[in-house]
DNA sequence: TAGATTGTTAATCGATTAACAATC
DNA sequence: TAGATTGTTAATCGATTAACAATC
């Protein structure tokens, strides 16, 4: 009975490897991870150990190992982790290989600097094409972009495979695009109107940014300091 | 003995948050709260209760009240709370009101699009000026903000008492410009350059944006979404 | 083999949720 | 007053850290 119950879990844990429930906290630190492994790989290093890695990224050696483990045994005892194959398998993890498609949909100042960035391709995604409403734009090129009128839109995310939709459109489009994008069979949606972007279906997946969630927390951090330093009265 | 270990308890808890010293759990919720609550103004509605939020911000209501209370008594039992006076006090706790300044360095794609939003305003923080070293941008405005030679802009802080430097510029620069931005006083960088920025100091606030990692948790999500539905072999 | 360092379990810490007495 | 809802304490849950046996 007690080798069943040893199986059973072993299995379970398995099971939810493979299904992914990995823990968010966890999941939010691994393109952290992933950037300083790609550094270190530039530098040429070819080995870390928990150790060292921790000392570079300021976390503790012990939330390394743990993290890395969630997804597989990809170190070796007494040498450490091998630094091309630890970033390759996250690189995989964070669906790099995918070949995943993107459309930007809007193309003004944000979509434009979205659009000069190697941010896309340097995570194996795809540009396809930027949208906007502007006939003056349409036709053009964006940084080697084309950029296609909005109404065509579903019908090239058909045509094109396109995985994911970002959004740098005003508020209050953001939604009916979305829509739109769910409809043509896009599953992600990077989210840069300033608003909170509710998915549409528990299939989609939708990541919104706040810039200006993150200049407030700066700003009450400035803040708290200066408060800290007053002479107590 | 008991009634001081009681008035100890009370003086240590005000202490705690006079000084801030709030989990930054909490601070990372508060602009949240800021966002909502300033729509909901907008709508011209006057009270909500904690269970009213929390329907409509996907949290619970523990939480809310639970986050509020580290900060005062901002509700009224029976009642709930005002919206208004919600608004006001959570702003405050932001800093909105602090009168910060803030440059943007680096007139690129981004510093650009950065300008041409109402990200500042809308909160308090006063857009004085962009720097850039290309000489054909000097002299010129972006959204009505002028652009000015980076070579200026240590005299430029330390005369306007610049707050914040927001950071635009390609990551080689960046640490340099944060040391210049230190010694001219500015006390919190907004760093966009593609790198993990540290403090020089810990007087000085440097808050990341590493919009890549935003984009690969969306990719892990895709992918282990697809995975989810595979059916079992 | 001895030394190093992982993978993993157990202990600790912190954050979230539930519950309810205080009070408007 | 009765009803509603907060503020706050206690219980639960999850995440981080410490420790160490496994193993390269």
């Amino acid at each position: 009975m007690e080798s069943i119950d040893k199986l059973k879990g072993t299995f379970d844990k398995k099971y939810h490897e493979a299904k992914g429930t990995v823990s968010s906290a966890v999941i939010k630190r691994l393109p952290r991870y992933h950037r300083y492994l790609g550094d270190l790989l530039r530098d040429g290093k070819l080995r870390i150990s928990s150790a060292e890695l921790s000392e570079l990224m300021e976390v503790t050696a012990s939330q390394i190992r743990q993290d890395l483990n969630c997804f597989g045994g990809f170190g070796q005892q007494g040498y450490g982790y091998n630094i091309r194959y630890l970033y390759t398998k996250i690189s995989e993890l964070l669906g790099v290989s995918e070949g995943y498609n993107a459309v930007i949909i809007g193309a003004g100042n944000l979509g434009k600097a979205l659009a000069a960035t190697h941010m896309f391709e340097r995570r194996g995604v795809t540009r396809l094409g930027m949208f906007d409403i502007n006939p003056e734009l349409v036709g053009k090129k964006i940084y080697g972009t084309p950029v296609y009128h909005i109404d065509t839109l579903p019908d090239f995310c058909k045509r094109n495979n396109v995985h994911i939709g970002v959004l740098t459109v005003p508020k209050e489009s953001a939604a009916n695009i979305t829509d739109t994008l769910y409809e043509a069979g896009v599953m992600g949606v990077w989210n840069f109107a300033n608003m909170e972007l509710r998915s549409p279906s528990p299939d989609m997946i939708v990541e919104n940014i706040h810039l200006g969630d993150s200049l407030m927390t700066l700003c009450y951090k400035l803040k708290s300091r200066s408060k800290e330093e007053k002479p107590r009265e």
